[in-house]
DNA sequence: ACTCTGCATTCTGCATGCAGTATTCGCTAG
DNA sequence: CTAGCGAATACTGCATGCAGAATGCAGAGT
């Protein structure tokens, strides 16, 4: 029964990956899609009838989504997090000092390959595709901001990285209404973007570890900027989408 | 036998707080002080058997040092990590950033009490105390910088800070002999750290958020600099203390 | 009607059982 | 003597049992 393939919420249990990873990856999407609302109380029985598992891996799994922030402890409870406005700019203003260091080390480092890589991702924005294709273009900045922290090469500087990026993803998620860093219509023209890219793109094309850095810097700024403007759009039902 | 206090190794296991927590304590403390070599294959039954818990709590302890990095996944066994100069050195990259922000946030929004208090953990480098008492030094130099992080605001920061921290821990003790940000008796006098400190105060006192970076980008880039000065130093044997 | 107390239910943390997997050691055959 | 194969061992992951703690509900007393 639990060898071969079992049914999972939705999905299948596969007997690769370990099953806590598995119970952990679920969780997550749960979290992030918002299945699992904010102030939510995570309790490990209900998830595990639910996924056809025991507590056991699912108990693990909830310890490794507190480590992450993914889940906090409340008075002895494990709940979703309510997130704020704050804790979204917050993380920004670490994204602002991770991806301004990556980008100084890309800049020393990056080898003629991976910089025309970069250049190729860059140029997903001159491309003036269809107005709703936005998919594209946020795969080319995730492709864009990912291949300079590859570039940059610190292992405990990427993880960082990734750990704020899957926090955002689900206070973004929770907050804010259409307000991703490449779309946004509202305040925030894809050409706005573009251009910061494009900043950053050439510092580090010229090897200049300051302009880099302050142009990456820049860049998330803006963001932020757009973020705090955003305060406005703010809907305050966090259930659901 | 569970619910009295029991043997732990040399330590005694309360029934405060959870066991897997206490655990985690325990395999932390003998990670950092080198009891549990780099390299060392971690083996769950044994660590139970020392302990005299079952497997189950320190399994999860193990999950949540693996989460922090105290462990890593190395073919399917989990080890403790095997430590270059270059890691300490990317951490330290690291800590650059974030302290930077913490006191860019902190000179952004500092009131006269916290000042007050940051200027007499200053003051602590400006008595000439016995060239010794080093471990009062240390302690003023956490509280500094802890402050500092406390006062920024931003608890995201202040994890990643956290994170750095504990892990540093680890390095420092398992490659580098005798080389801590304040002591160094070495290349680095008290005199250059006092003035980096200063320099940071000031900047903070003065609510210029610019300078406060900079200032303790200074401050970090100046570690990093002896660290690589310290590269001839480094102890090769990795084992034991 | 309101409150306090006690019982039932629920949940979590820890212990342990079970099975699959990998590793190692020894035996046997060439 | 060596190489290869098989069996025993060791370890981990998952399931489940057990007990203590918290929560809630209900009944009784004021």
């Amino acid at each position: 029964m639990q060898n071969a393939e079992c049914k999972l919420g939705a999905f299948m249990i596969s007997k690769g990956p370990a099953l806590r990873d598995q119970v952990y990856s679920h969780i997550r999407d749960r979290i992030v899609s918002g299945t699992l609302e904010p102030g939510r109380v995570i309790v490990e029985v209900e998830l595990a009838a639910e996924l056809n598992v025991s507590r056991t891996p699912v108990s693990n799994a909830l310890v490794m989504l507190k480590e992450r922030g993914l889940l906090e402890d409340d008075g002895g409870k494990l709940k979703v997090p309510i997130l704020k406005l704050e804790d979204v700019i917050n993380l920004y203003w670490c994204r602002m000092a991770h991806d301004g260091l990556a980008s100084r080390l890309a800049a020393e480092r990056i080898g003629a390959k991976d910089l025309k890589q970069l250049e190729t991702y860059l140029r997903a924005w001159e491309t003036p595709e269809r107005e709703d294709d936005l998919s594209a273009l946020w795969v080319s900045d995730l492709n864009f901001h990912h291949l300079i922290y590859r570039v940059a090469g610190n292992r405990h500087l990427l993880r960082f990285s990734e750990l704020t990026t899957e926090l955002v993803s689900v206070y973004r998620r929770n907050t804010i209404r259409r307000m991703t860093d490449p779309t946004s219509g509202t305040n925030r023209s894809r050409n706005d973007v573009r251009a910061e890219h494009e900043a950053i793109y050439e510092a580090i094309a010229s090897r200049n570890p300051d302009a880099a850095e302050e142009a990456a810097r820049f860049h998330i700024r803006m963001v932020i900027q757009h973020l705090e403007q955003a305060d406005l759009v703010i809907q305050p039902e966090q259930v659901g989408l």
